[in-house]
RNA sequence: GGUGAUGUAGCUCAGACGGUUAGAGCGACGGAUUCAUAACCCGUAGGUCGGCGGUUCGAUUCCGCCCAUCACCA
């Protein structure tokens, strides 16, 4: 064996502005899942993370919350890290970047880049100033009308109807999402690192293609193909320099030597990695701080640095990161591992569909964290790709496999062990040896496909079960003379049971304690795990070790997280659902999180609306109805008069939206469904008794309107239900 | 629009450097069993391996095009 590695293991920073939720979780749970396995090694790992605390997002949620940003940083921090610790994610430190250490670290690098390699420049760049707040605005936090497809209401960087991408300055009647007011160009100096330098380049070309030093790629194959797009090919310069400076008022770090300037959030969040480490050591003499930060220690020492990242934030993990190390004599990291977004049931979270899960809401609704490891773990494969959380499978998944499977070996064999040999164990069954290869579980592991891993240790499950099937202790417990058979039947399950409890053991540490109290046995060790306990050894009373997980439970869960309010954008005053939206958003831009938020999907194209009852449904009469005129409305620009007959003397008058899509013409004469309940309504041009039913696509993908049409035989006044 | 990824049994996923009958777990169905929170064991059925072309003696596996889903384009 070679000795044992030293490992620096990161996760990414969550924006101290919002929850921890279950697309979070992805990724956390993996790499604790990867830092228990290296433990099991004898490896030493140092796991660190922290909340990401800077930005224009956090400054306005505090003032919105009346708080500073320090006390709302404050109350974030304590929110976060009883989120991880309470789903088994175990940092030896976990810290924030509104830290001196990490002022020290921030303050240091710039330093040695704008003096070392001489890669800081300034320039004057001229952007959107909110004249009502006094402060540059970041493109999120602009709004106004897509140049493309004149969408309204859109971001000031990419349009959510048709996709296009854009700077704010084109905007059409752009608007501050802070105050409402027009936003005015105003120049300032800006601090730029120059990425585009030739050797920033030829370093990154180098440090993508990489390996670490057991051969693993540094990017995992699609991160790599990402990288080869971005850089472009050898000789070509599609790098731009990164802007990483932004003006008061900024909650942040100030800049040296630039008053006023402070640095953007995205250049000291990772540092944040650098700052925790430095802050856990603090409390632990026995780390070497510089043997895992800088360049000629960590080379000496072969420690490595392994950052846990989603894949939105490919892009600062990739370039600026390892580049601002490189060029500040840091040590850059040994390896990014990547993951994918979370959909549930196939689709992206969703508030209205109670998809948007908090971590917190599954603590809350009493389900177990260890559930969700085991799901996620078995849905983790190493690559970037997507995981999907699918609730009916993981119910399967989670009770047949830990349930009926892992846990039942116990359970059917610790009561003999009990009542027949006062808690003692006997000898091994030697026709079960355990001589089992775990190395493709060990190697499963260690390349992060812990999918791979728990089919593995499955099948041998599959196999425990079988041998107490074939052995059938419950009929040698009647037979005469069989009790030595019995117990060494029972003991061998038993030993069974505890090399499955330790190869499971980094995806379900709280279960496997539980285990391992149960047995009366130290912790297990990768090198321990499938060592027979020996005869004699006493084990304690078995009590059930996980319960199965009941479908009224995660509905509960869904319903705890339903946000039954209507969509934002009619409920909602629009200043404010602008707010929430950039805020959301941003947020989304900082952890590693999900492309998604409540206000992404009121902007973007059409949610499913909440479940209503059929009673509810019953209030709406619908109506088939007989379009006996139509006309234009003289100064209606969408309107058109329609004349209905619903098998009422009187036709109904109605004002339709349609006009853009329909001829007046070719409607007369023909059937079609409307609202005949809705409540009638006093319309500048007389009164509408009535709806129209017609589909569109609000996400302007699909343009044009569509009226409906029942089938042949269907009379006017027929009742649609 | 460009680029990349994905598309294999009802569900979740393996796999095939092109080659006899394409696999697992779960679910369904049948049988067996009763130690175990009806768990476990044995067995059966289920797939034109997204679609269309091409290369080849042979493709689900390679190539091209198309469709669908997802992501990235700072």
């Amino acid at each position: 064996m070679t000795s044992p590695r030293k490992i620096l293991v990161t996760n990414a920073l969550p924006y101290a502005n919002g929850d921890i939720h279950l697309g979070h979780l992805v990724g956390y749970i993996q790499a604790d899942i990867w830092v228990r396995y290296q433990r099991m090694r004898g490896n030493t790992v140092h796991y660190v993370c922290a909340d990401d605390t800077h930005g224009t997002p956090v400054m306005l949620r505090a003032e919105k919350e009346g708080l500073t940003p320090e006390q709302l940083i404050d109350r974030v921090h304590g929110e976060h890290s009883r989120d991880f610790r309470d789903f088994g994610v175990a940092f030896d430190n976990y810290h924030s970047t509104h830290s001196p250490e990490n002022r020290g670290y921030a303050e240091d690098i710039y330093t040695r880049l704008r003096d070392g390699a001489r890669l800081i420049d300034t320039r004057a760049i001229e952007q959107f100033y909110d004249p009502v707040k006094e402060m540059f605005l970041p493109d999120r936090f602009i709004k106004g009308e897509c140049p493309k497809c004149g969408a309204a209401d859109q971001y000031g960087d990419n349009c959510e109807a048709c996709g296009a991408a854009y700077a704010p300055t084109e905007l059409k009647n752009p608007y501050s999402a802070v105050s409402g007011a027009k936003p005015v160009l105003k120049t300032s100096e800006h601090y730029f690192f120059r990425l585009s330098d030739p050797k920033a380049v030829e370093f990154l070309r180098d440090w993508t293609r990489g390996t670490t030093p057991d051969g693993a790629r540094r990017l995992q194959l699609e991160a790599a193909n990402k990288m080869k797009e971005w850089l472009g090919d050898a000789g070509e310069n599609k790098l731009s320099d990164w802007d990483i400076s932004r003006d008061a008022p900024y909650f942040g770090f100030e800049i040296p030597d630039a008053p006023g300037k402070y640095f953007y959030v995205w250049l000291d969040a990772p540092i944040g990695y650098f700052a925790s480490f430095r802050n856990l050591a603090t409390r632990r003499p026995d780390i070497d701080v510089a043997a895992f930060t800088e360049a000629g220690p960590a080379a000496a020492t072969e420690t490595e640095l392994i950052h846990f990242i989603g894949k939105d934030i490919l892009y600062f993990h990739a370039l600026f990161w390892p580049a601002m190390l490189h060029f500040a004599g840091y040590r850059t990291p040994t390896q990014l591992c990547v993951n994918g977004f979370l959909t549930v049931d196939g689709a992206k979270m969703s508030k209205s569909r109670g998809t948007f899960i908090t971590a917190r809401s599954y603590l809350d609704q009493k389900l177990n964290p260890e559930w969700l490891r085991y799901y996620f773990a078995g849905k983790s494969n190493g690559t970037m790709e997507d995981v999907d959380l699918n609730l009916d499978d993981m119910i399967a998944k989670v009770n047949s496999d830990l349930v009926g499977k892992f846990v039942n070996i116990a359970s059917r064999c610790a009561g003999f062990i009990a009542k027949r040999f006062d808690g003692k164990l006997g000898a091994h069954d030697p026709a079960a040896a355990l001589d089992w290869n775990v190395d493709d579980i060990a190697a499963a592991y260690e390349t992060r496909d812990f999918s791979r891993a728990l089919r593995k240790i499955m099948e041998f499950a599959d196999l425990a079960n079988g041998y107490v099937n074939d052995n059938k202790p419950w009929e040698l417990a009647k037979q005469e003379g069989q009790d030595a058979r019995l117990h060494v039947v029972c003991s061998t399950a038993i030993n069974i049971f505890k090399a499955l409890t330790g190869l499971l053991k980094p995806v379900l540490p709280a279960l496997a304690a539980q285990v391992e109290g149960f047995l009366a046995i130290d912790a297990i060790g990768w090198n321990s795990v499938l060592a027979p306990l020996p005869a004699g050894h006493a084990i304690n009373a078995y009590s059930h070790l996980m319960t199965r997980i009941e479908r009224k439970q995660v509905d509960a869960l869904l319903d705890a997280n339903r946000d039954s309010l209507a969509p934002a954008a009619g409920a909602q005053p629009a200043k404010s659902a602008a707010q929430n939206g950039a805020a959301a958003h941003s947020e989304q831009r900082h952890a590693q999180h999900q492309a998604h938020s409540a206000a992404t999907e009121a902007a973007g194209a059409d949610e499913f609306e909440p479940f209503i009852s059929i009673d509810d449904f019953a209030k709406i009469d619908l109506r088939v109805a007989k379009i006996i005129a139509a006309e234009h409305v003289d100064g209606a620009a969408k309107l058109l008069r329609l004349s209905l007959d619903i098998g009422e003397p009187q036709p109904r008058q109605v004002f339709a939206g349609i006009k853009s899509a329909y001829d007046p013409a070719t409607l007369v004469g023909r059937l079609t469904v409307m609202v005949a309940n809705l409540a009638p309504r006093k319309m500048k041009f007389g009164l509408s008794e009535g709806m129209v039913l017609a589909a569109s696509d609000s996400s302007g993908a699909h343009p044009g309107l569509f009226i409906l049409s029942p089938d042949a035989g269907a009379q006017p006044g027929m009742r649609v239900k």
